[in-house]
DNA sequence: AGCACGCCGACT
DNA sequence: GTCGGCGTGCTC
């Protein structure tokens, strides 16, 4: 037996697996994920690794195969539990070993090292001048060139020396010894913010507040670590319950994760757990780099930190005893990793949860029916926040039929009937919000003489049409210049289909003249902090009207926001995905909180072509348990998840008849592997967007009642794919219960 | 990262 | 010849 064995993930060029073979000894002792200790290089220095797979027969030279030498002593406890979370992750998710291990243990990258060495001229100029001659002498031009550099510039980092003046770690280490130079390392703590806490700890809870954060107290009390679903609609201050069962938890001396989806992590959010738990708070975002990221992580192993808070990748921080993990806005689509292993961070807080005797709190306002589903089977206890935590009413919600407006002659993209609530506020001074939801639509340009529609030349899409004449495509980046005539017929009846956010600002500006009016989407938040800018702008009243997409309807209160406009409420509806329903209900809900979060009363306008959608009917009577009932019966119907759990299998291939043949071959051994005939599935077929960068896309769907059954089908296809060199060429990837169809 | 190997100019 | 410096490539 041999053992497939991922070394170091500290260096790239160690970054893939070595084999070994097992002594007689310790056959049957490891499995996939044990730490051991094997000999490696020229010297057989002795380092640590992972097993990540094992072979019956070697791949390698069976002479130059060494053994393994021992399994590892009990080792750093918080790394092998991360390691069997990967394994779990690997089983579930699909794909490698490395590539679960390098989600789960992302911090010990290259650039990541916490030492940022520095290389330190030791002489001074005349004495440099001399060793420089003496070494042009000798002809010792990496030397000569090293101390050149120096001479430029006495202290410079080691990794630009290397680079620049392209020497090596030898060089260097002998001009050390010459006392030429010094190779210091300075410890870098990269930003670190000091909060003192200053809130003291009493807080004013409501009933319900109170209730559900004793419920969780109680059981956890107890050593009972479950799940939990914090239900609040929008302003129940789930945050305060949160922080409560943080506190308790980091009382008895254990850890909390907290996750955020990336969008909702806003400065009055982060503020509230700094002035709770001060500096043994740690914030990680996407835009720290890996040091930043590597420093947090250290402070963690050193103990320095109770509290992680930040989004998906957050959820592997390496506590040593991790009490809580609390998933907020465990709806978010962000919570699913785009890239392999393709993980859902709740389901896998939840896995991580159950390993480690921790408790899992999931918070929404619209929980996903994953989550409600949990609490139906009794895997997870609901815990409701019914009311506003400041005991505002909820907002009067009105829908527009859109036909209707039609049929009066109103041909224009506002309602009169929301026209006539905006000009309400504009008197009063008060704000007002415009939502336009425009998912699965991109503002594309057609030709109105012969219906030719102008697409990417690498992807199966049409391009949008941006500010400035520029057309841009959104899946690879391609840009070219807006056309003045059809490149098909000629015609210069070729234009722009008028419904993004640039046009609704036109139609706003004139229908409201001297109303002040902020933009926000894609376009105007490219620039670092520029989203945050708008916020704040409007925020301190320096417009009337905000127009927005989705962005606009997460996070941030507006107290003096009264009137909230969705201008095409259905347009998510008819995606042809099964989760479209789902989205366009949670969209409408949030949007419509943003309504009267002050003293003032909200009103809401919903404008829809398709008022008698369960989705749009039980949004506007904010009823989530109604809209769930429906749902859930489309899903049992159909077979989709929560009821029955759903694999696609993504391929991709430049070669669009060979994807064809492979995609075939797959399909007939899928049926083949089920024995059982528990399986359905569903294409291959091609997928809405069928070519992105050049590469052809195929898309097969596999439903199954039993989770287990179905991870079983995927293992399969996993060797098969493996074992036949015919898929090499074809890139596969699985996605466990994916977000959307494809 | 650490180590050996092979190449190349310099010098006993 | 051979010695020391230097760049490159490999590690199961």
């Amino acid at each position: 037996m041999y053992a497939d064995i991922i070394v170091d993930i500290t260096h790239e060029k160690l970054d893939k697996v070595f084999q070994y073979s097992i002594p007689s000894e310790l056959e049957g002792a490891l499995s996939v994920g044990t730490e051991v200790i094997v000999p490696f290089g020229k010297g057989n220095r002795e380092m640590s690794g992972y097993v990540v797979a094992f072979s019956g027969k070697p791949d390698y030279p069976a002479e130059k195969i060494k053994p393994v030498l021992k399994k590892a002593e009990k080792s750093i406890a918080i790394e092998s539990k991360l390691v069997s979370l990967a394994a779990w992750m690997k089983e579930q998710y699909g794909g490698t070993m490395i590539q679960a291990l390098k989600t789960v243990l992302p911090i010990k990258r290259k650039e990541a090292a916490r030492m940022k060495r520095k290389v330190r001229l030791l002489l001074d100029t005349e004495e440099a001048k001399e060793r420089l001659k003496f070494y042009l002498d000798k002809n010792q031009k990496a030397r000569a060139r090293l101390l050149a550099g120096l001479m430029d510039q006495p202290e410079q980092e080691y990794e630009l020396v290397t680079k620049k003046l392209h020497v090596t770690l030898a060089v260097i280490r002998s001009l050390e010894e010459q006392g030429v130079l010094a190779l210091e390392s300075e410890e870098m703590m990269r930003g670190l913010v000091r909060y003192r806490k200053h809130e003291e700890d009493t807080v004013h809870f409501n009933e319900e507040q109170r209730r559900a954060a004793g419920r969780f107290w109680e059981d956890y009390r107890r050593g009972i670590y479950g799940n939990y679903l914090v239900y609040g609609i929008t302003g129940s201050g789930k945050t305060e319950v949160y922080i409560e069962m943080i506190r308790k938890v980091v009382g008895q001396g254990r850890q909390a994760i907290v996750l955020i989806p990336e969008i909702a992590l806003t400065y009055q959010t982060v503020m509230r757990f700094y002035a709770r738990f001060g500096d043994r708070v740690s914030i990680l975002n996407s835009r720290m780099s890996a040091g930043e990221r590597y420093d947090q992580m250290e402070r963690v192993k050193r103990g320095e930190v109770d509290v992680m808070i930040g989004p998906r990748s957050a959820l592997f921080t390496p506590f040593k005893n991790l009490g809580l993990i609390v998933v907020d806005e465990e709806h978010e689509s962000a919570y699913k990793s785009e890239q392999v292993p393709r993980y859902h961070a709740r389901e896998t807080a939840i896995a991580r949860g159950k390993m480690e005797g921790a408790s899992v709190v999931l918070g929404s306002a619209t929980p996903s029916l994953e989550a409600f589903y949990r609490c139906k089977t009794g895997d997870c206890t609901l815990l409701r926040l019914p009311a506003r935590a400041a005991g505002q009413e909820l907002p009067r919600v009105y829908t527009v039929d859109m036909r209707e407006e039609l049929k009066q002659g109103n041909r224009s993209m506002i309602s009169d009937r929301l026209k006539e609530l905006v000009r309400e506020r504009l008197k009063k001074g008060q704000q007002t919000m415009l939502f336009l939801n425009r998912r699965g639509y991109a503002g594309f340009v057609s030709c109105r003489s012969c219906g030719y529609v102008v697409k990417c030349p690498h992807c199966d899409v049409s391009l949008s049409a941006h500010k400035g004449g520029r057309l841009v495509c959104h899946y690879c980046g391609y840009e070219e210049r807006t056309r003045k005539t059809c490149p098909s017929c000629g015609s210069g009846c070729i234009g722009g289909f008028k419904a993004g956010t640039q046009q609704i600002e036109d139609i706003v500006k004139r229908e409201f003249a001297g109303a002040k009016v902020l933009r926000m989407d894609m376009d105007t938040t490219k620039k670092k902090d520029s989203h945050e800018k708008i916020l704040s702008a409007f925020s301190n009243g320096e417009a009337d009207i905000l127009i927005g997409t989705q962005m606009i309807v997460k996070g941030h209160d507006f107290p003096n926001v009264t009137l909230v406009g969705i201008l095409a409420a259905d347009m998510s509806l008819y995606s042809n995905d099964y989760r479209s329903g789902e989205r366009t209900f949670e969209l409408l809900v949030q949007a419509a909180g943003r309504a009267g979060r002050g003293n003032l009363k909200g009103e809401v306008v919903i404008q829809t072509y398709s008022p008698d959608h369960y989705s749009i009917r039980m949004a506007a009577a904010q009823d989530y348990e109604g809209f769930y009932k429906e749902e859930m019966r489309y899903r049992e119907l159909m077979g989709y998840p929560p009821v029955s759990d759903l694999l696609a299998v993504l391929m991709t291939g430049a070669d669009e008849k060979y994807l064809e043949l492979a995609a075939g071959y797959l399909k007939s051994f899928a049926v083949r592997a089920d024995k059982e005939k528990v399986l359905q599935i569903i294409g291959p077929a091609s997928p809405y967007v069928s070519k992105v960068s050049d590469e052809y896309r195929k898309v097969m769907y596999l439903k199954c009642k039993k989770k287990e059954d179905l991870i079983g089908i995927k293992d399969l296809l996993e060797q098969y794919i493996e074992i036949n060199r015919g898929f090499d060429c074809i890139k596969i990837q699985f996605d466990f219960n994916p977000m959307g169809i494809f």
